[in-house]
DNA sequence: TCTGCTATCTGAACGGCGATAAGATAAGCG
DNA sequence: CGCTTATCTTATCGCCGTTCAGATAGCAGA
């Protein structure tokens, strides 16, 4: 997942720094999740001074906001990696599995991508890379409704859904509901039943 | 909403500093967002100096806990305000109604409620107050249900379609989805024809 | 190769933050 | 009245993001 961003630092010029920062941002994410971000620590793991990543992306939220693309373009992986099958509605259920995985084995990303004071989403890049990473998800949804009256209004409410599983796993509140389970037994015991049996849009329409 | 926290500060003590920081915590939510929060500004607002919270609170986290507390109260009290009747999918819609407005008419509070970073969930309040917060919530579900397989699933399922669609919303996602439409026209406009037509929770089981 | 231009990076500074601890103040109670 | 104790102030520490003058070196053109 990392760029090893050659070429490494040399001397007084890094040579990759930009790369180097990114890569550095998200493994913070990756070690202690959103709220243990810095932009000295950043600075810190890239081996250059404080004041360096103000060049590359003029201040933190320059930093995040190609970090949260990132997040992006993985999440639209994870979802595009799967399969389509003649049966819309276990694909909707895979989906929202494989949303939920995503955001369990990438929190500190995958929160970062919902926190507009973080992200810049006026880039141009953002509007581009946050559509495509949710076109197979409004896809299968189309395919399972046919011609439907409202397809936007469909997809927000099975998004919401889905994201909302996701938020209340990472916020630590499944565990209340599902005794103490940790996110891993969630995510590969009990999500896939409850998709299976409680969730209403993994049937037909 | 505001205590008036009698008698006012009136020289070196203040006389009622604790619940005037809470009421100075929730004000900086209000004002400027969890984000904006900060231990400094509270003593400032309650015009106690800098080291006084800490004597009341230990830490940051101390009296966001008390504020996550009173948010998990004046969220229950939405709830509960809702009046139950004979159809329970009807009552379903109405809870979710005021579970999404709730959260966007105080944005600042909701978020907090669902931070564990800053929240003390060991609080022994903490199990308490945010149950009894989805108490009706639940029972408006088994009413739906009657004898369900797995209530907790059905809660869970249902809780995670509404917490979602409500963070999308404050997160600035629906935005993308439904024309650039204020906060207030989604939840006054949008949100209840939304609930009635695409939502499969507010139909019988 | 030399020269100048420009991108890149350093290092110091500023104000704001949470936390801590020593000391000042006053309320309460015997 | 005097002692005890809770309350609040003040100073300090190490973080943080941001800014800016200056040092460095890559690089294009002569």
């Amino acid at each position: 997942m990392e760029n090893e961003n050659q070429p490494a630092k040399t001397g007084y010029h890094h040579g990759n720094l930009k790369a180097a920062l990114v890569d550095a941002a998200d493994a913070i994410l990756r070690d202690r999740g959103i709220e243990g971000f810095s932009l000295r620590e950043a600075a810190r793991r890239a081996g250059v001074s404080i004041g360096a990543p103000a060049h590359h992306f003029g201040s933190a939220t320059g930093l995040l906001t190609e970090v949260a693309l990132l997040g992006y373009d993985s999440l639209g992986e994870a979802l595009n990696a799967v399969p389509s099958s003649d049966d819309p509605a276990a694909d909707l259920r895979s989906l929202a599995l494989a949303y939920v995985r995503f955001a369990l084995a990438h929190p500190g990303r995958f929160r970062l991508m919902f926190r507009p004071d973080l992200v810049n989403r006026d880039d141009p890049r953002y509007a581009e890379v946050s559509a495509r990473a949710l076109t197979g998800f409004a896809q299968a949804i189309m395919r399972r409704d046919g011609a439907s009256t409202d397809t936007m209004a469909d997809v927000f409410v099975v998004w919401s859904s889905i994201h909302g599983m996701a938020n209340l796993v990472l916020d630590g509140k499944a565990k209340y509901m599902f005794g103490g389970v940790t996110a891993d037994a969630f995510a590969n015991d009990i999500l896939p039943k409850l998709l299976a049996d409680a969730w209403p849009f993994g049937r037909m329409a």
